[in-house]
DNA sequence: GCAGACTACATGCACATGCATCGAGTGCAA
DNA sequence: TTGCACTCGATGCATGTGCATGTAGTCTGC
């Protein structure tokens, strides 16, 4: 009976986990919409952000944002091209693996950044308020 | 700073969730991917059986299972229509709104359920394992 | 009873994602 | 040096999703 018990708890558990995950990123890909970004693409500019002044490295192997957002190897290459078509990161060549590529954001990329991190700040606000720590 | 600090734990605590419902959706999907259904299906097989023992009530309307599992109502139907065609469910009138569908689980779905349920559970909790409550 | 607003579900379409694979580059062993 | 297994990132393809719309049925006010 114990073992039930807890068998619910866990599916409650994941319950939970995934209304809280499913209204979150719904209402972040609807705000972040309008300045033509999606959840996904802020959170990788999120992490080239943060990593810039983290450790003023500029740049960033695909493999390192790949493991920082949850995506497979090949969404997040696409992603990084559909970000480097807005002018918000630039690839380039990595001098000590040429088979690597580094992904740098740019002006523009931290300008979006900033402009959309508010909103973006305030709608996890929202949607995590009401939740058991 | 008390907002600053508490904007760097929001953003902690939201990319934690992300981080938990990727790897346990991923492990889901593919664990589950072998009996011929993925996560989102076998939510709504759970939803169903729970449904049924609940209330005996065999028959779901389609915008109740909507309500339950966090997915758009076109993504509703065409999963219950992948269910149907697999014979987990059926799809029958509804007599008192005939523009409504009421969505039924089958034997033959209710024995997938209980194959399934156990790795479902299993993979739950392993993911769900080392987590703060 | 009828017109028009509304609701329930299905479907066309655009798009993001994952898996498998490819081409290029690296590094190790013979 | 050459050959081979491996890694990195890009791409073809199948699939699942959401938005907008279509179709059928209901309800309200006249």
């Amino acid at each position: 009976m114990a073992a039930k018990k807890s068998e619910r708890m866990l599916v409650d558990e994941w319950r939970g986990i995934l209304a809280v995950h499913a209204r979150t990123t719904c209402e972040l890909d609807r705000e972040l919409h309008q300045y033509g970004i999606g959840a996904s693409d802020f959170e990788v500019l999120d992490v080239l952000v943060e990593g810039c002044a983290e450790d003023g490295g500029t740049a960033f192997r695909v493999q390192d944002l790949a493991s920082r957002v949850h995506l497979s190897q090949s969404a997040l290459s696409r992603l990084i091209g559909r970000l480097e078509k807005e002018g918000l990161v630039t690839r380039g060549m990595c001098s000590e693996d040429r088979r690597g590529v580094r992904v740098a954001i740019t002006d523009q990329g931290r300008a979006r950044h900033a402009d959309v991190r508010p909103l973006q700040r305030a709608v996890l606000a929202r949607m995590l308020a009401d939740r058991p720590s």
